[in-house]
RNA sequence: GCCGCCGUAGCUCAGUUGGUUAGAGCACCAGAUUGUGGAUCUGGGGGUCCCCCGUUCGAGCCGGGGCGGCGGUACCA
């Protein structure tokens, strides 16, 4: 075909074809966090790929932007539906209705995995369908509820391959930061757009620092490309009270380093270095939240999690308290909880590569009760496997570094009027368990060892005509073979590393599975 | 969405002040070897120079517009 009317080969932006090493990377880190999830006594669940519009949050097509985030298209009875852009609102979705049904016993404890799909800009490591990992408890309003999950996130981190100390799970609590700003005459509902301005700017604080955030709270910010940022507008005294609260956050990254490098033993002993930093943290959260009930409340969320965490033997080696993590804007209603990996990267341009949150969460108690006349409390969180996959890569973890999976055997068309012969010799092979097939190109015998060696084949057999009046087959190890021709046949001329036939025995037919075995057997561990 | 950089073979890139048939390395395929994946030698296939419009006798190169990629920024329920 001509190229002009050759169609171009291509995939929409954002999303990604997965080849077989990555397929078996995920599985294998998806079977250990699910065995994590089981663990804990959270039980499967799956929803479907595609919901009403409606039922995934306030976000409705039918207004000015109809794809805006969200990819939505409509049934033919004019309803609007929506890929899922997470596991949440389907979850949320799901629990009203089994509530009506009355099958369904709270708190519901359950875990999924899936892909889901967000119309917005795909970056590095971003995609526009990606996978996630979560679980959720339904219907408790207790804080224990989400200090499981922090604990949970920790052991799923863990079982999959990143160390301790190279990750750590954050925790704060939304009703501390909404204490904040209501005790600056910040609170009710007119001042609902500026709370968010707000929370946007502290969302950023990792990245801009204080000085950065305060513009942002203050009159704006221009960045280096020149785009101007509007602020929040607040004045001096508000900007120091909020970053007072921040300033918290110093102490927990004194925390977090102090853990790191001296590797306190019994970080939740009284009176320990690490215990005195979490002290100065809660008192000055108090601080800054003293007058405001609501903030107060918070507070003391937050330090019942702390206990119960550090009673089950975690300490701030793994969770920490850190008053910085806003996540998410819109639905969270309490504790709110962020897992980060600390380590440093270098990419392949040997740039550093800080790769941040692979995982959030939190209380969004509002969320079932959109579908049902009581309240239902829910906290829960939400792994990124596909960025979680990335970073496994980079920590080369075993979960993912495991060897090439191997080809199968290929019995190789010497005759081309005796494919019956090799059939027979793949089906013998395939009865007895071992990979194989037939060479179905239409190359030459170099050609097809070339194939072969692609395929990872363990070994190729050969049976020609001498062989056959031999009554025997030839097998190559080619993978030994591969070796061999490296170190022993260097500089051989091609006769002589013909004739050599490296790594290759001669067996009678009825052999066949043995030798194969034998090789297989060799290279499978 | 906004700002910046970039777009020449499958990949990495040359390509002179605008000049005739657009190159290299690697990769791929074939032959040397009608039966051995390496090495070597020889040969070969591959290009709408991202697209369109314009300027020009003439555009890979200049101008305008678009598309795509990368980076930053914004948004991310």
């Amino acid at each position: 075909m001509s190229k002009a009317d050759r169609l171009k080969a291509r995939l929409p932006r954002g999303f990604a074809d997965r080849p077989a090493t990555d397929l078996a990377a995920t599985h294998r880190m998806l079977e250990k966090i699910r065995e994590v999830y089981e663990l804990y006594g959270f039980e499967a669940l799956e929803t479907p790929f595609v919901e009403y519009t409606e039922a995934l949050g306030k976000f409705l097509p039918d207004q000015d932007r109809p794809n805006e985030g969200v990819f939505s298209f409509q049934d033919d009875d004019e309803q609007w539906l929506s890929l899922r852009y997470d596991l949440t609102a389907p979850l949320a979705r799901h629990v009203a209705m089994r509530l009506d049904e009355q099958n369904i016993t709270l708190p519901f404890r359950s875990y999924r995995a899936g892909w889901v799909f967000r119309n917005e800009k795909p970056g590095p490591g971003r995609f526009r369908q990606f996978m996630q990992f979560d679980a959720d408890t339904v219907g408790s309003a207790s804080v224990a509820a989400d200090a499981e999950i922090c604990m949970m996130a920790a052991d799923a981190l863990e079982a999959v391959g990143i160390k301790r100390g190279d990750y750590v799970i954050k925790v704060n609590n939304r009703k501390v930061l909404d204490g904040v700003l209501e005790a600056i005459g910040l609170g009710g509902e007119d001042k609902a757009g500026q709370r968010l301005t707000v929370l946007r700017a502290l969302d950023k604080y990792d990245r801009l620092g204080e000085e950065g955030v305060s513009l942002l709270l203050g009159d704006g910010r221009k960045d280096e490309s020149g785009d101007v940022t509007k602020g929040a507008g607040l004045n001096s005294d508000q900007i120091h009270r909020i970053l007072y609260l921040f300033g918290a956050r110093g102490d927990a990254d004194a925390l977090v380093n102090f853990q790191i490098h001296h590797g306190e033993e019994v970080p939740h002993e009284e009176g320990g270095r690490a215990i005195q930093l979490e002290a100065a943290l809660f008192h000055r959260l108090g601080i800054a939240t003293h007058g405001s009930e609501v903030g107060e409340a918070g507070l003391n969320e937050l330090k019942i999690i702390a206990e119960y965490i550090r009673a089950a033997g975690y300490g701030p080696d793994r969770v920490i308290i850190d008053p910085s993590v806003v996540r998410g804007l819109e639905y969270y209603t309490g504790p709110v909880y962020e897992a980060e990996l600390t380590f440093e990267v270098k990419n392949d341009e040997g740039q550093t590569v800080r790769f941040g949150s692979v995982a959030g969460g939190g209380r969004y108690d509002g969320l079932v009760g959109r579908f049902r006349p009581e309240p239902v409390p829910a906290t829960g969180f939400s792994i990124g496997v596909s960025r979680l996959l990335s970073a496994l890569q980079i920590v080369k973890s075993p979960i993912v570094t495991g060897e090439e999976q191997l080809g199968p055997v290929v019995v190789l068309v010497m005759d081309r009027d005796r494919i019956a012969d090799y059939q027979r010799m793949v089906a013998e092979l395939r009865n007895a368990k071992i990979r194989a097939e037939l060479y179905l190109g239409g190359a030459g015998m170099k050609a097809q060892m070339k194939y072969a060696d692609r395929r990872r084949a363990p070994c190729v057999v050969i049976q020609g005509s001498n062989e056959k009046a031999a009554g025997e087959v030839q097998i190559k190890d080619l993978i030994e073979g591969a070796e061999r021709a490296r170190a022993d046949a260097a500089g051989a001329s091609n006769a002589e590393y013909r004739a050599a036939r490296l790594a290759q025995v001669s067996v009678p037919e009825q052999n066949l599975v043995e030798e194969v075995r034998k090789i297989v057997s060799r290279r499978n561990h």
